[in-house]
DNA sequence: GTACTATACCTCGTACTTCGATGTATAGAG
DNA sequence: CTCTATACATCGAAGTACGAGGTATAGTAC
């Protein structure tokens, strides 16, 4: 995830676990289901990018993860850093400058 | 450019291309200028970017290239066909559903 | 006349993101 | 004892976007 890049990609993956995960801690499995809730199943992370994604931003520093036995089963609690505070204020800033300028060219070119 | 699938994937420069060629007919230089203004500089497409997507875009059938000369210089006029049409429709409310979908996640996980 | 800027096209290699498929293993329900 | 849900993980493929570089003409400023 490059650094401070992100010029048009999405990088929506990114935006919403840092934005979930900086809510309350949570392991894989359950932020899964948790973007599924809160966008109401219009955005559905598979598990090819969840977590690879998450591993990718422990590595980066912007998560810190935490293993615990639950029940037999093994969970990795993910909460966000102060560095992923601030990725996701700047991702969050990102995301309104794009998305306010494409609802802009949507709208018609008359307002250009 | 995917056919149809782009389930996450930004395709904002598609999105952006077809939008604003589906208002008139534009040279790739002219479409780099309009897109800047639109959007108020927030999105700029780059060379790189802009005319291998219009090339793309052409041999997918979305567009239609139309060479002109004017003053001594040659230019790439594109239009969007019938088939572009529908797929700017498919990519709108795809944009539309992803974009309603990130901000209730960056309202609040309280509106689950 | 000549250097610089704007116009106008193009391509290449690279990097990154995302996706689907697949794999492992445990717990609980029927 | 089988099937589903939980819970983690990785791999290869495909797609997207980017920066850098390349060509050439026209006009402006010096």
């Amino acid at each position: 995830m490059g650094d401070a890049k992100a010029l048009l990609m999405s990088g929506v993956p990114e935006l919403l676990i840092l934005r979930l995960l900086a809510e309350r801690e949570m392991y894989g499995y359950e932020l899964a289901r948790a973007v599924r809730a809160v966008t109401r199943e219009a955005i559905s992370l598979g598990e090819g990018v969840l977590y690879p994604a998450l591993h990718s931003l422990e590595l980066s520093g912007l998560l810190r993860a935490r293993r615990r036995q639950v029940g037999g089963r093994t969970r990795v609690y993910y909460n966000v850093t102060a560095k992923g505070r601030r990725r996701l204020e700047y991702l969050t800033s990102h995301w309104r400058r794009i998305a306010t300028a494409v609802e802009a060219a949507l709208a018609g070119p008359q307002h250009a």
